[in-house]
DNA sequence: CATGAATGAGCCTTCATTCAT
DNA sequence: TATGAATGAAGGCTCATTCAT
């Protein structure tokens, strides 16, 4: 009996191993390479066969959806409590690129800023929304409380987060990047004070 | 003797109505759903059979590539007119700016932004690539003389080009005129004058 | 009405060298590189249009064995010429086989010997069946006439010819070329000393 | 434990026997048809998917060689035997044809004597260079042998041990089987004498 | 009659998904 | 429950053959 539970506990501890690693694997390869990356290789990387992947998803759409929303989650509590550490909207505005930017370094293909519109595959696309609508919503508020404040320009507080929001994407992140051959913290500061020129900081 | 030549043209417009329809539907394919079009497909909308489209274009790439340049080329043209016919730095970027998106508005995926580091098969990222180069090349130019004039903040001129150049892109145009429900007109003024506040116009 | 004869004069003439070019065009690739040779590399190599071979020719097949009827008739008219000039069956075999060895160096795919078994789509293989025919009907007279005469050692001589006619395929002949890096005639010196030991000449 | 070794284990069988089963309908299919034989056909004959094959054999190519492989390799270590298990160097010749000759009545297509210059997909190619390499390489230490022992007739043994392989080659093995209507011995006999004729022995 | 553009069946290959062990 | 072998539907591309001009 003693023995049963043992085993039982072993089981559970094994296949909550291989959903980790199958997760991580996941997570190493659609960063890196986006969806053309087969099942059979992130099973490999995984060290388990692709029969174990079907098991906790039934479709590879559903594991770049799982993987997408680990990301997107994780990093919305980042971002979110990098905010609330500061008072000032533009200060909370800096320290959300900055910590943005660090993330996106990383993971480029999973932190894609898919607003709702896009077409996608449904899975994927739900989670990078909810992301996008995450950042959004903060940056409509940060927007509307500078407005109010005196310290932004007038202008539609959504048209004006969404226009931010590109300068936030892995690509534009990416495309920086090469282009001034700087590091997370430098794209994040030209593209802070650019944001702010753009939202009439000031 | 005028049968034959006559013969020779008709045969030769009718070959060139195939070529226009097989362009024309791929074209209309690749802008709504980019590369994840059969070649069937593109045949089947155009009305020819798949060998038609090989007898022009010696593989999918290749008939990806020629629709982006046709695209690209076309409108890189109406931007360097349009961008000539004014004088002032800050006049040129608007005219710049308003003409790109009433262009990218109806064939977005065809227009985009592609700059050198992108992954992408090649055909189709050169022309793109050369379609980046050629905005980032003009805008940089701007820019750089817009700071000479002093009616710029200083800064990288290349930097604050790719900043410009991601606001630009049609997905950035899409989730605009999305949000603002505006077209594209609209959009690019919303663009216009965040990228001149970016920029630290005056 | 005289002008009616004229042009169909006219047309006869150019049909006929259309045709010439065609057999010629294909006489070449196919000799060079057998089968796998496109109608319209043998079109545009001939100067015409597909449609012009098929008009006179229902398949590639029939072009094929048009060509290699070609080639094989031509080459056993010489052979029998070549043979008959000599009475001995020795010098016979002789010359046979230098001017065998001269004809199948430049057109080895087409001078084929395909004796009856052989699969291959039916019409090439009759011509070539009929080749591999009439050089056997010719090795076994000589080979007979051989043994009467006490030249030659005794044995079946259908069964001698065979092997003979193995020393005379185009392939052999391509080995022995390359092997001893010898044109030819050169080729030949060798088969033919071989051969004349193996029939047990004197 | 003993059951997941055995479950390996069946596992790996029921591969293994779908290892063999394709190799089986290819070695029958590529033996009977050439090159000229669809994936399809060689899966549907040995009763698995394509995708079966595939995961074996990275493409057609690689199937014919492996198929190619086994058939030469096999038969070449059947040769070196029956020739170590003679002194005399005639008989080894007699051993090495009646060996060769007894395998090739079997599988005709695989034991293609193919030397360096021959055009062919290279996979393929290389597979049957060897096996011609090999035999050539007998041949001619075993001519230049009886050559020193005064028993054959002087000549470039590498020109001669080619002369040889021609005749034992699959078609030369088919030929003449049909034209004497006998078995593998029965050729054999043949080329034996009539090869120690060409080589001019005693 | 000639032309060569058009056709489309058929081939090789990939990969998400299923299923026997 | 884990494994990974098996499946087979597509997809890209070629080329013999047809047919409008």
């Amino acid at each position: 009996m003693a023995e049963a539970i043992e085993s039982i506990r072993r089981e559970r501890k094994d296949a909550q191993r291989n959903l980790e690693r199958v997760l991580s694997a996941a997570h190493e390869l659609f960063a890196e390479r986006g969806n053309d990356v087969t099942m059979e290789e992130v099973a490999r990387r995984a060290g388990v066969g692709v029969g174990t992947i079907y098991r906790r998803f039934p479709s590879k759409e559903h594991l770049f959806a799982a993987v997408s929303h680990a990301a997107c989650d994780d990093t919305r509590h980042c971002l979110l409590e990098a905010a609330q550490a500061e008072h000032d909207p533009q200060q909370k505005l800096r320290a959300l690129v900055l910590v943005h930017f660090q993330r996106v370094a990383g993971q480029a293909a999973l932190l894609e800023l898919r607003s709702a519109g896009e077409a996608s595959s449904h899975g994927v696309a739900f989670e990078q929304q909810q992301f996008y609508d995450t950042l959004h919503g903060i940056l409509r508020q940060l927007i509307a409380e500078g407005q109010r404040q005196g310290m932004l320009r007038p202008g539609d507080p959504a048209a004006l987060a969404a226009l931010c929001l590109e300068l936030l994407s892995p690509r534009a992140f990416q495309n920086l990047a090469r282009i001034t051959n700087g590091d997370a913290d430098t794209v994040a500061e030209h593209v802070i004070a650019f944001v702010l020129g753009g939202l009439g900081a000031r």
